[in-house]
DNA sequence: TGAAACCACGTACGACGTACCCAGTTTCTA
DNA sequence: TAGAAACTGGGTACGTCGTACGTGGTTTCA
């Protein structure tokens, strides 16, 4: 791996030489493995290299860069954004609903994933695969190519923000490596503060009656989700499903 | 700063000993025209000091650790999410629009802000200010208090997973050094192949008709946003505006 | 007039990504 | 069948990072 050339685009196995003593599927699979368990900075070359049973610049044997690990990680997590067993029923709604709770489902049980994806939209395998999965889920509804992939790039657009946000607090503690009691601890104070200046009441309001008519994490997606669909489905060309 | 109290809760100024060389306000500034030049990761604490004319030690006199600078590079940030001449007009509607078309050009500013707060909610003087502002505006209108937080918080996780992806490509490149054409010089021959294998219509279809009708960027997310707002309203309890 | 509380900052440590190099292995070519 | 070509694994080393720790100077209070 020298450099330049698109990961994506090389033999899977070289001409000449001694057969490889790994592959980028085993590379791949170990660094999720890791990042599943301890979050995405605990990924370093030498940490995988250990994991695999090899030496560091071995690794580089296999990829160019650090990035490149980063980018097979993604391609492979985003494979499961649509179960194998997903059905298209016809329906663009339920399917494209389908896609986004499918997706949100994803990113929650590998938690590094989705601010990476957020911010990284080189096409690889598998995003072109969903891509293609989604807008097929909204043709032959009226609209043009480019209010199609609006229509996609809304949708996933919110999935994204709700699930980064979503992460975000457990995120904290491990970044912190804080508990969530000890994390309690040190903001608390700090609101309490700002509820005390007076100048912040809906703020205030937020830290007594928060807790009061729980909103469960999933129904509020899908509060989101629905009113999302429901705009676009009010603005369709025709009324189809 | 000897680490674990609140980053917020600090005096200005100390009772006793020398007066302080710079501030954290003079430290914030720093970053954040660093950050906006040359990305977020031209900042390390070396380079702030010698930006700043200090010893790189010093600057932990002033915050515990990097991450605190971020946090203050956020909330310096956030304070203008609402412009200062911004009006509350009392129609909810056109108000949490401003603010998301607000939030939206702030972020673009700053390109490596919508990232990190979508990322990292811990409260901060400008994130409560704007959460009270946000929630004052849905305040009134017959729903309950978590249904209010719900809707900010749909409206704002669209918000930045539209930026996010917005910026995407901008930081790809920023990242790996390469101007435009060499990025497409690296992507295309992949996306031909893709083409070429003839598994995936709509991608193809989006690589010959995507440049046809082009929609301006803002003119997608100005749709997303309102269909989401649709939606929103044909919910709410009484139409009020 | 100490002593306490603060300040600036140099040195040093462990971790990181990776450029470069060399020796060994397989396969194609003459 | 010899040897060149194309690959392999991986050790060493460089520059960068965040930051723990300590030393010595300055200001303010008791």
């Amino acid at each position: 791996m020298t450099g330049r050339e698109n990961l994506w685009m090389r033999p899977d196995r070289p001409a000449r030489g001694p057969r490889p003593a790994f592959s980028r599927a085993r590379l791949t699979e170990v660094a999720i493995r890791i990042a599943d368990a301890e979050g995405l900075d605990a990924i370093s070359m030498r940490r995988l290299a250990t994991e695999i049973g090899a030496g560091t610049m071995s690794l580089y044997r296999y990829v160019s860069s650090k990035d490149d690990v980063i980018e097979l990680m993604i391609d492979a997590v985003v494979a499961d954004y649509l179960p194998p067993d997903a059905v298209m029923t016809g329906d663009w709604r339920a399917d494209l609903r389908g896609f986004a709770v499918g997706v949100r489902q994803t990113m929650l049980r590998h938690p590094w994933v989705a601010p990476l994806v957020g911010t990284r939209q080189q096409p690889s395998p598998n995003r072109v695969r969903m891509l293609d999965a989604a807008l097929r889920m909204v043709d032959d509804l009226g609209m043009s190519f480019n209010e199609m992939l609006t229509v996609i790039g809304t949708v996933f657009a919110y999935v994204n923000g709700f699930v980064e946000a979503e992460l975000a607090e457990a995120e904290a503690l491990r970044r912190t490596g804080l508990d969530l009691m000890e994390w309690m601890t040190l903001q608390v104070p700090y609101l309490q503060s700002v509820v005390a200046s007076g100048s912040y009441p809906m703020v205030a309001r937020m830290l007594t009656e928060g807790g009061q008519d729980y909103v469960d994490v999933g129904d509020r997606f899908d509060f989101g989700l629905d009113r999302l669909l429901d705009g676009i489905a009010a603005r369709l060309p025709h009324a189809s499903g």
